[in-house]
DNA sequence: AACAAGTAGATGCATTTGCATGTATGTAGG
DNA sequence: CCTACATACATGCAAATGCATCTACTTGTT
């Protein structure tokens, strides 16, 4: 069943730029405020957290980089340095696969976990701060499914 | 009147954590989408429409730096090297602002504004695409407004 | 086996960003 | 007027990013 108020033409509706203009904003804006309490902490970047709190996720602690690359939208280009910079920090390591010559295992440390850790100590009081109190709890659910509905 | 269903407290509820992911997420991934539309187009980074576009709605067609800073939310510094690509690019022209020494008009030129022109060609389809498409009018406007709430 | 094509990941190079700081001008207080 | 501080914008340098390409390994085909 179509649905009538959708548009598949090429204008774009005052709605709907609306809303981009203002994900694009409120993101820019969102992140700049935690990005200042990570400073203020002074805690690495904000990236670092998604690929630490993956590997978290993660049975054993570890992922391909291709793994990492999918659940976080990282271009793979990036996440190979990222990964560069995380192993200079001591919060992973490089292990071989030896299932697939080409791949790799990238493995938390314990070092990483206890820092996934303390920026979360920062990162969720933050969030709760610039989003959460901006938002009823039904508005949040709201936004999020609102959200997941443009990937 | 407070509002029961807000959270001041310091841990995030999970429909906060959810909508904040969401955010990232969904703005990575329209934007990437987007970006691809302009490649594809040969058009300059997404970036410069803002700019542009700001200047336009300007009256005069020109605004001061700090002007387009508070429009756009782009860095001081970042947006000094923006505008000197854009001079390059003849789509903008600096000039001098006389009842203040520190400051500077930033003017579109015709070619800065048929560049902006050119790129909503893209730009405007590739927003209802990405975006339009996937969500009704109404919830467009939700979105929209949910939105607004974090600035 | 041999080879074409695909996938995982790294890397050289140019551009862009972030950060700190610099320069010039303006403004307010004594 | 002089000094102190604020504002507008620029810039040197280090780090991060994008892009194209490279290497190494794997898989499927003949």
């Amino acid at each position: 069943m179509a649905d009538e108020t959708k548009n598949d033409g090429e204008r774009p509706r005052p709605e709907t730029t609306e809303a981009w203009i203002g994900l694009m904003r409120a993101r820019e804006r969102v992140l700049a405020r935690i990005e200042a309490d990570f400073k203020a902490s002074g805690l690495p970047p904000l990236g670092w957290y998604d690929v630490l709190w993956e590997l978290v996720q993660a049975e054993g602690g570890r992922l391909r980089p291709f793994e990492i690359e999918a659940r976080t939208l990282l271009a793979q280009y990036n996440l190979s340095r990222l990964i560069d910079r995380l192993v200079k920090e001591g919060l992973v390591r490089r292990e071989t696969f030896d299932a697939d010559g080409r791949g790799q295992w990238v493995v938390i440390t314990e070092a990483g976990r206890a820092m996934r850790a303390r920026m979360w100590l920062t990162y969720g009081p933050s969030i709760e701060a610039h989003v959460g109190a901006r938002l009823t709890e039904a508005e949040a659910r709201q936004l999020a499914g609102l959200l997941a509905k443009l990937r």
